[in-house]
DNA sequence: GGGTCCGGTTGATCCAGATCAGGGCGGGTC
DNA sequence: GACCCGCCCTGATCTGGATCAACCGGACCC
């Protein structure tokens, strides 16, 4: 789960990068998928040039405004997505409405492989976002095409698991300053710093949503920030924004 | 994260299935493989009878006391281990030493498998168990000669990934009944039921241990046990043996 | 302008589960 | 037999974070 944030907050969706999906001949397609911005990222990195004209008939990207479903938990998983710009939020519900996000998605990250026919959590985009979707016959078929694939697939499912294991050790021993400090420590070490070389981390989601995956309650996150900023660890530059003034001190906190 | 357990507690280690490691000719080395129990479930199901031999000249069965640690969280990742017999608690420590299991291994599961150079996490036997070690560099040149496995390994990682998101969503949103009960049922699903047909469960790892891996102290853990014998949803029978006297109504409760 | 809405913050209070403390029991050892 | 030790259970108390309630300020709409 990557947190590389490069994306505006609630803005208006940028008009489609193609002109069209008419036919416009392979040169043009081939460009689409070779000019993508996340395709080292993602699944297609392990793909050569020559192979992307094949990846263009299958894949298509899609323009999302905020707030918008991607996948619907328990919905047929009739397709994967690779997020190629904004962010994403993944999560699972109770019957009784209580939600637990899994994680977060930002520009090359893969959603909805889904281990049986469902997809197994919801996604919802948190900015105006841009994902590229796969139907998954098209996944399989590249799969036993190109192994290469499959052992990206492998790897980056290997990453995803093994930040779902921290997640459950910082949700199953850590404090509210503990699990507060790692996200923010987590999220310093994918952003780049500030203009003064200070780190900084962008924080586009509403503080509820920041709850819902630390599993801590907004008034609770406000208060550990609050703490942590008065200890000179950290500084509320806006809104969504947060200057890691002591990284030392964070770290000591979790 | 399978449960289907099936191990003695604390018993002494059988003798060594095998006569000895010595060459008794590709006949005997190919029959240790072949007599897998474990072969259909774990990683090495995806080969065909042929390839055996191969396999059995760069793995090797291991019987292990209970409390023996197999990997540790950091040490270098030269090798993942199938498990054959027992059961395994994996877990996670922090500095000050908190610990948080991440899951428990039973026949079938792979341990080991690393993102980078170390072990993501620690695996100890929590009953006698036999565990089967490959070298990573094997492992390697078994994906390379056989997509199959690749995908086998896929899968397996996906379904640990889809287990470990259901976890953080106990952690993080279920309250201390919700999450007994969830446990219990899961470990119900995977376990045959008792001679009259009532479905129960086996709990060979101590209840420090399962507080942990639900994020609960022992004394929470026992208190709701109780809670859960006077609602009539289970019975007690012996101190590692739990009959389930009324699935809907742990349903309900988780 | 004024109104409403929503996200965030702060303060007061509550409570689920942690912590502390004591006791029972079964297995192992001498 | 007596003793010890580990695990489990139970009761009493404490506390970190949840919950409840109020307020603030910016965005949006009329």
């Amino acid at each position: 789960m990557t947190f590389s944030v490069a994306a505006t907050t609630t803005a208006a969706v940028a008009p489609p990068p193609m002109p069209a999906p008419q036919t416009r001949g392979v040169e043009t397609v081939t460009g689409r998928c070779a000019g993508c911005s996340a395709r080292s990222k993602g699944l297609c990195g392990a793909l050569t040039a020559g192979d992307l004209p094949n990846l263009s008939t299958t894949s298509r990207p899609l323009d999302l405004l905020s707030a918008t479903p991607v996948v619907m938990e328990g919905e047929e998983a009739g397709a994967v997505f690779t997020v190629m710009s904004g962010m994403l939020k993944l999560y699972k519900t109770l019957p009784d409405g209580r939600q637990q996000i899994t994680g977060f998605a930002t520009a090359g990250d893969v959603i909805g492989l889904a281990v049986g026919t469902g997809y197994a959590y919801t996604a919802e985009t948190v900015t105006a976002s841009t994902v590229c979707r796969m139907p998954r016959t098209a996944l399989r078929r590249l799969m036993e095409r190109h192994p290469a694939v499959q052992g990206r697939l492998l790897a980056m499912t290997s990453v995803e698991l093994s930040a779902a294991q921290d997640q459950i050790l910082l949700l199953g021993c850590k404090t509210a300053v503990e699990r507060v400090s790692s996200f923010l420590l987590a999220l310093s070490r994918r952003s780049r710093p500030l203009a003064d070389g200070t780190p900084s981390v962008f924080l586009p989601m509403p503080k509820v949503d920041i709850g819902a995956y630390l599993g801590l309650r907004p008034e609770t996150l406000s208060r550990v920030l609050r703490k942590l900023e008065g200890a000179g660890a950290i500084t509320r530059l806006t809104n969504d924004r947060i200057r890691i003034e002591n990284p030392a001190a964070l770290e000591a906190a979790a």
